[in-house]
DNA sequence: AAAGACACCAACCGCCCAACC
DNA sequence: TGGTTGGGCGGTTGGTGTCTT
């Protein structure tokens, strides 16, 4: 039994998300936390798989997502971090605050991939492509990464640690014999990680003014849900609400926007946080529900879902 | 103006791992 | 201890917009 069966026997939907299912799981996260993905379909009222739910908040859904055009410096932390890391595009997109994994991916490859090979580089060594026949030296790639992120990225040398090294794929890394090969300082850097966690972002939204704009500053400030953004400035209208599956103009117009919000300026204030952010803890169960003040565990089923649902979201008003 | 090629990116697929029973 | 389930990840696909001829 395939996935496929899996679709049609539960007449789930697939392909582009409706802007009134994007309501809905939106509705539903928000009021009650990211808990079983396998359920979220059925309390939301959506006839999606969770995976296909779970996708759609990281993706797209999720208020803390930057979207619009890489700037320089992200530029350029993709392709030392891609160097170090190959294509563990979940673990550079831990690097960059903002950006999903997915993003990453498609922006590296449609676009860097072909930017190194103009400039001559192979985009899976980083070499030269003249040096295309060198081995790499992975012993202490560890420390190569930790050190070419910092410097290449001094702001945040105290709260970037890579977690791995470059060809330790996760799965062959468990093996014992493996861990043994790397060196003291490699080790106690994969067992005592302190890994900057770009989630830490829901607490710096939490503490912020949720109408004003971070301390008068308009450059900063998380835009990424177009609808979260405009509700910053007390409204929004039914064009705001993000939709791919209708219009691929949206996606231009949101782009655009996002450029406004994201100048330098906003980058520099990005990286004083990025630095304070080592004295930041994040609990690893509670990062998204200590966003949002509703326990996952709050809802039993979908009349729940329908009764808890008030008028009070932003998206409400789409309806 | 039309058709084909190309680029972009959201979404899906398949696999692995960990937790749970 | 083995099976099941859910979550996470990287690779790939396919639909749509844009560019080129």
């Amino acid at each position: 039994m395939g996935r496929h069966s899996v679709y049609v026997k539960e007449k789930l939907r697939r392909g582009l998300w409706s802007p009134d299912e994007d309501e809905k799981l939106y509705n539903y996260i928000t009021r009650f936390g990211v808990g079983c993905w396998s359920s979220v379909p059925k309390l939301s009222g959506l006839q999606r798989c969770g995976k296909s739910c779970r996708l759609r908040w990281i993706n797209y859904l999720r208020p803390d997502l930057k979207r619009g055009t890489f700037s320089l410096e992200e530029e350029d932390m993709i392709i030392t971090l891609h160097e170090v890391l190959g294509n563990r595009w979940a673990q550079i997109a831990a690097k960059l605050p903002g950006r999903t994994d997915n993003e990453i991916k498609n922006y590296w490859n449609s676009y860097l991939k072909k930017k190194l090979i103009k400039q001559g580089i192979d985009p899976i060594t980083h070499k030269p492509l003249s040096e295309n026949h060198q081995v790499r030296n992975d012993t202490n790639c560890t420390d190569k990464a930790s050190m070419l992120l910092m410097s290449k990225f001094p702001n945040m040398s105290n709260s970037v640690e890579i977690e791995q090294p470059f060809h330790f794929n996760k799965r062959i890394f468990n093996s014992e014999a493996i861990t043994r090969q790397l060196t003291e300082v490699s080790r106690n850097q994969l067992v005592s990680k302190q890994v900057f966690d770009p989630l830490f972002l829901y607490d710096f939204q939490a503490n912020m003014n949720p109408i004003g704009p971070y301390d008068g500053n308009q450059d900063f400030g998380i835009c990424s849900m177009p609808n979260l953004t405009n509700f910053e400035h007390g409204h929004m209208t039914e064009s705001d609400f993000s939709d791919s599956s209708t219009s691929r103009m949206s996606t231009s117009n949101r782009t655009n926007t996002m450029i406004r919000h994201h100048s330098s300026a906003g980058i520099h204030q990005m990286n004083e946080m990025l630095e304070n952010s080592q004295e930041l803890t994040w609990d690893a169960d509670n990062k998204i529900d200590s966003l949002f003040e509703y326990p996952y565990d709050g809802i039993k089923n979908e009349e729940d879902f329908s009764n808890n649902n008030n008028n009070n979201n932003p998206l409400s008003s789409l309806l």
